[in-house]
DNA sequence: CTGAAAGCGCTTACAG
DNA sequence: CTGAAAGCGCTTACAG
């Protein structure tokens, strides 16, 4: 019995007021005298008025609106980046809308959010078709690709330093001794992925050594455990792997320690990357790189607010200093040595 | 440079028809000829327009937006419940608006909520005060209190047999012959934590026994950490520990082992509840009790769209069957005994 | 500062 | 089946 609501209408009959009164007194910077405001807010008070957000972004063609897509949460450092910046919006006057996709469905889902004129848009564990990305430049909706990028693309990224973070991880394996290194990535066109090993196998040239052993985990716990087994499974098996993220990185240690019975660090070491809460968890206790999850929250919405305000859509890229954090799954380097 | 976007008028100019006829041909059940709503959709195609949600919202009374309101994602099945969600809701043709709460705000969330015009809501580790409900109910929106219940309140709620939960874990325990058996709570106010409690100690009672210890975690692995502290440290130490939650029994571990060097199972027994993924992690091996997540939302959504299609506000509870997993961080009856 | 009026882009009776 | 028209609840020039 959803009842007619309460109108700007309905309040300005019982302040004695117009209805353009009304709508001022609830708009910040209007001019409207403060005993008109008084008296307006005390009518809309005594009949429970509650402006109307749909009408508002209807008229004023701003719906204060963000849409984030997303395709999986399942490695924590999506929850964790999605709650932050769902914070960070609300703060700033703007609500989540959230979209789930499957890899595919992509480009339907972008329809979806355009048809909320939604004001922006963040891509999270998904991508855009340059089609869509060309198409939201053109009704001037700003995207962020979060934790990614494509350079052909007109939309602005904001990633960590993936490049220099692969550069820690393989100096500090190098530099611990280990001899035979190998690698587990995401996906083959996950950019993140890419760089991370771009720097990986850039620091372990830097140290006059090459890789020993690669493999493709599709961020999948199963993925990954599929890798490890190839991985270990040969005689000459590394003494130390990184993994492209810590979700992946976990997988690798169960399987290492209970199908192949390795102690880790003693016998095999594990980085990982992006640091999520499980990783300090003692007893996984994951040497990683941390991603500053929050530097990159407020660098999305920034660029995504200044567009937002300009009605100007550039590409930006932002990209955030890392930082090794050193724990119990690697055998470290010899003290100053490094 | 927001264009001025393509709107059906447009549409209708260009395919030489009313606007009306526009509108029809974008609504699945609307009388229109074949061959009018070809000339329509080829037009609209040609000139790439997109229906406009905020206006049809608008005009129809009807947002198709879901609002989710949750304070913390770290427990990990709320990130499971919310992609879960999103997708349900979005095959059904809803969309879903986040709002992340703090404690003490979430009335002013509530009312930008319903701001937003959303036809329904769903309230996930956080609740609602009674006048909120009733707020809620006087417009209309149906409101769904997922994991939680208030008896007292004008919502709805879907939970799982939480009673039932903490009972088959009292028994498995006794079973496994644990003698001292202590309890950490989630929160005092939590109902699935009185409930999880209830259940493990009627458990306990019908097998003669009573506990031994209590503590209150606070649903924060900090919280956690300092009740197994508690706990653990008198020389009459429990030899099992049922914790309210996985996420809480993950901190809860990690203490007993590095800080009090316990063996688990062998010295402590620790079960949990939710069946998180990392519960399967061997890191952990957590036995726990299985939240029915994808029955819990589909639940959720089912109370949700009959409430919203019918336009009238009842009270519904659903209470879900839990079923225990049992791994290897708690002692095990002897086969068949129990 | 204040009010009357136009208009955002649709859906939906109402006639024909 | 089709079109003209009203109207959803606001914001925002435009006058005064």
């Amino acid at each position: 019995m959803a009842k007619r609501s309460v109108t700007s209408a309905d309040v300005a009959r019982l302040a004695r007021v117009s209805q353009s009164a009304v709508s001022r007194s609830f708009s910040p910077g209007a001019s409207v005298s403060e005993d008109m405001r008084r008296r307006v807010l005390a009518a809309a008070e005594r009949l429970g008025y509650r402006p109307n957000a749909i009408a508002r972004a209807m008229i004023s063609g701003r719906s204060r609106l963000i849409a984030l897509l997303a395709a999986y949460l399942d490695n924590h450092f999506y929850p964790v980046l999605l709650e932050q910046l769902a914070r960070a919006l609300q703060a700033r006057g703007y609500q989540m809308l959230l979209f789930m996709t499957d890899p595919g469905d992509q480009d339907i889902v972008v329809q979806k959010m355009l048809q909320y004129q939604v004001d922006g848009i963040v891509m999270a564990s998904a991508t855009l078709s340059p089609g869509l990305a060309d198409e939201c430049a053109k009704t001037g909706t700003p995207v962020v690709l979060l934790n990614r990028y494509v350079p052909a693309l007109a939309a602005s990224s904001v990633t960590s330093d993936n490049i220099e973070g692969g550069r820690l991880l393989a100096h500090f394996l190098v530099d611990g001794g280990h001899r035979r290194i190998a690698f587990i990535a995401g996906h083959e066109d996950s950019s993140t992925s890419r760089d991370r090993e771009a720097g990986f196998f850039k620091g372990l040239g830097e140290r006059g050594m090459t890789g020993a052993g690669r493999a493709v985990g599709g961020y999948s716990v199963a993925g990954a455990a599929e890798s490890a087994r190839r991985l270990l499974s040969p005689r000459k098996r590394p003494d130390a792997i990184f993994v492209a993220n810590d979700h992946m990185a976990f997988a690798v240690m169960d399987v290492a320690r209970r199908e192949f019975g390795l102690r880790i660090p003693e016998d095999l070491s594990i980085v990982g990357f992006d640091d999520v809460p499980e990783a300090a968890w003692d007893g996984y206790a994951l040497t990683t790189i941390a991603q500053p999850a929050k530097e990159m929250v407020e660098a999305t919405v920034s660029i995504l607010t200044e567009q937002m305000e300009r009605r100007t859509v550039v590409r930006r890229a932002a990209v955030l200093p890392v930082r090794l954090v050193v724990r119990g799954s690697a055998r470290k380097p010899k003290a100053a040595g490094c």
